[in-house]
DNA sequence: AGAAGTTACGCAAACGGTTTCGTGTTGATA
DNA sequence: TATCAACACGAAACCGTTTGCGTAACTTCT
C-alpha cells in the first residue's frame, strides 16, 4: 500500500499544525482565508481523503449499516437491497451485506462479525433455520449491546424492534377473492412449512377469503413444499388427485414449477387453472404464460427499513424511545397471463 | 449505544493496566497465569469484543474486501458473491458489496466511498456504462493509491491487474460445434452490444466454429439486444425473417425471451430450433423447455477472485510483484430440454 | 550478601482523525 | 498608552488497540 496522504503529512509539507489542516479542510471560520485556500488546494492536489476508520473510532459511529439476509437468489431480496442501498447512500451510509444462506449458524456468525464495531445497526430478514428453531437469542444479544435492528419481511413477534412487513394476509385475501369472483371454487394454496411467518400470513388471508365466501376449507388443497428442494413427484400427485381450478403460491418459484407441471399434464392456464404467485421477479415476467403475481415492492421496503434504522441510529439514544414501529408496505397484484384479467 | 466494554474498562475494573489486559487476552507469556485467567474470565463474562475500527487503524489493514458489481439481478453475480463470501469469511475477511447498477457514475462513487480506508482491496466486474465509455481512470486511480484489484468476468485489457475470466470463446465454440454436429446449419447468435468483452469473446467462438465447419458467417443471423430493454418486436422480426434452426444466446434471459417468442410462433424446441444460453440460473432451470446452458461456475470464479485478492493483500508489497495473473475458469455445458441430447 | 537473571507488569507512543481550549499577534478603543 | 476584542493558529486530549521497552520485586547463583 502506497504511502497515504494524511493530515499529518499535509501539515508537515505546509508547515502548519495538524489541527489547522483539519479545520481548514472543514472550512472552519477559525482559519484565515489564505491558509484555508493553501491547505484545500494541496489536499485536492494530492487527493486527500480522511481515513474512515479514524473517524469511526473518534465518533463511535461507523456510518455503515449491516444487512443480513437469507439469500440473494430470490429476486425479492435483491430489490430490497437496492432500496436499502439507495436510501443509505443518499444519507451518507454504506451498506455491508452478509448472506446467512438460510442457516442459523451463519446468521449468528454474521451478526458476531459485524457487531465488533463495523456497523451502527442492522437490517435483517430471518433465515429459514432461525424461523424453524424459533430461537432468537443472537438477536436479543445484539439488541442488548445497544444495536438498533430493523427486521423486514421475515420477522418475529418475539423480538421488539422496528419492523417492515408486507400486508401479506390482506393481499392474499384479495387474490383469493379475485379467484372466487372469477367463478373458481377449488382453490389450492401452495406454501412452505408453517414456521415462515409470511407463509402463515398468506395462508390466513387465503382462509379468510374462503370462509367469507362460504367455501369450506379443504386441507387436501394445501400443499407444503420445502423452501429449497421441491419434490416434483409430490406436486404432480397433488394436482392429479385433486380437482383444482386456481392456485395461490407463496412465491414465484413454486408457481413457475407448478405451472410447468400442470401444463405438462395438458391443463390450460388460465382456462383450466389460474395461478397467482408472490414476487415480481424474472420468473414471473418470463414464464409461460406470464405469471400474475403479487408485487412486494422490495425497493420501497428496503428504503423504509433503511429510513427506520438510520432514524434510530441518528437520534442516538436521544430519547430511549421504546415505541417501536411496524410499517406495512402495501402489495399490489400485477395482472398477467396466468389469470383471466 | 450502550456503554461498550473496552480494554480500558476491563483494566479499570480489574485494577491492572490496559496493556496487561491486552496481552492477557492474547495469551502472552509476559503475563502471569492468575492474571491471565482473571482477565480472560472477566472478558468472557462481559462479552468483550475488540473494536474493529481501532484494530484497523492500528494495523492499517481492515480485513474487509470491497466487491463492486453491476447488478445483483443476474443470477451469475449472486453466485460469484457467494463464492467470494465463502472464501473471504474462511480467511477472516468480511465482504462489502456495492452495486454499480450498470452505471459509470455509481461505480466511481462506490470506489470513492470504499477507498477511504474501508477495504484492503477490490473485486470488480465492470458496469455496462464503463465498458461502453471505455473509460477506466477511476480504476487506475484506485490502483495508484495502492489498492489491489481483481477483475472478473467483465474485464478489460486496459487495466493491469489480476483477473478471473471464463473460457467464453472456447465454450461458445463448443456449443456451436455441438449444434453443427447435430446437423444444424442456420445458427443464430443473440448477443449484446459489442462493448461487452464477454459477448465479444462468445461471438469469437461462435465465428470460429462456423469457419471451421465451412459455414459462411451471415451477419443477418446475429441479433444485438440491449442489455436492459429488449425489444420483443425486433426479436419477432428476427426470427420471422430468417431461417434459423439453432440459437446461441449470451445469457439466459435472452434465451428465455427468444424461446417464448419462437414457441408463440409455433416452432418446436428443440426439434425446429435448438437453444443454448449462458448462466445456469433459475430461468434456465424452470423455463419451458428447460434451457441447455453454459454453467459459468460463479462460485468457483468468486472463490478464485477472493483468493487472488487476499493473496495480493497479504503479501503486502512484500514483493512488488507485478506479474499479474489471469485465471481462466472452465465453463461446462448443461444439457437440458432445449437441445437434442 | 551482593550480583545477575527472571518474572510480571506498567508506561507511552503510535495509528489518523476531531475538538476544546489556550495563546500570541493584531488593530481598535478609551 | 494601556485595555481588550477579534483573529489565526497550535497544543493536547481522546477514540480503542498494539507493542517495544523499562523496571520493581523476587529468585538464584557465587
Amino acid at each position: 500500500m502506497r504511502q497515504k496522504v494524511t493530515l499529518k503529512s499535509i501539515a508537515r509539507e505546509l508547515d502548519v499544525s495538524i489541527s489547522t489542516v483539519s479545520k481548514a479542510l472543514k472550512d472552519s471560520p477559525e482559519i484565515g482565508k489564505e491558509t484555508k485556500e493553501k491547505v484545500q488546494a494541496f489536499a485536492k492536489l494530492y487527493n486527500y481523503k480522511p481515513n474512515n476508520m479514524a473517524i469511526s473510532l473518534k465518533n463511535k459511529r461507523t456510518k455503515n449499516i449491516g444487512v443480513v439476509i437469507p439469500d440473494i437468489i430470490h429476486h425479492f431480496f435483491t430489490t430490497v437491497i437496492r432500496g436499502i442501498e439507495s436510501y443509505a447512500n443518499k444519507h451518507g451510509y454504506s451498506v455491508i451485506i452478509c448472506i446467512s444462506n438460510e442457516s442459523y449458524e451463519k446468521e449468528v456468525f454474521n451478526l458476531e462479525m459485524l457487531s465488533n464495531g463495523s456497523v451502527d445497526g442492522f437490517i435483517m430478514s430471518l433465515s429459514a433455520e432461525t424461523q424453524e428453531k424459533d430461537d432468537f437469542k443472537h438477536l436479543k444479544e445484539i439488541i442488548n449491546q445497544g444495536f438498533p435492528i430493523v427486521l423486514f419481511d421475515r420477522v418475529t413477534d418475539n423480538i421488539e424492534c422496528d419492523k417492515v412487513v408486507l400486508n401479506d394476509c390482506e393481499i392474499s385475501y384479495d387474490a383469493v377473492s379475485y379467484f372466487i369472483k372469477d367463478g373458481r371454487k377449488n382453490i389450492a394454496l401452495v406454501t412452505t412449512e408453517s414456521y415462515f411467518n409470511v407463509s402463515e400470513e398468506r395462508a390466513k388471508g387465503y382462509k379468510m377469503a374462503l370462509a367469507e365466501n362460504n367455501i369450506p376449507l379443504d386441507q387436501n388443497l394445501i400443499l407444503k413444499l420445502h423452501y429449497k428442494d421441491q419434490d416434483e413427484q409430490e406436486i404432480t400427485n397433488f394436482f392429479r388427485s385433486n380437482k383444482i381450478d386456481a392456485v395461490l403460491c407463496v412465491n414465484e418459484l413454486f408457481a413457475t414449477i407448478c405451472m410447468g407441471i400442470v401444463q405438462d399434464h395438458g391443463f390450460k392456464i388460465p382456462d383450466d387453472i389460474a395461478f397467482v404467485g408472490f414476487t415480481d421477479g424474472i420468473l414471473s415476467r418470463y414464464s409461460k404464460p406470464r405469471l400474475t403475481t403479487v408485487a412486494q415492492h422490495g425497493d420501497q421496503m428496503g428504503e423504509t427499513a433503511a429510513r427506520l434504522l438510520i432514524d434510530r441510529v441518528e437520534q442516538e439514544a436521544a430519547v430511549e424511545d421504546a415505541s417501536y414501529k411496524t410499517e406495512v408496505i402495501k402489495a399490489s397484484i400485477l395482472q398477467r397471463g396466468s389469470t383471466t384479467n
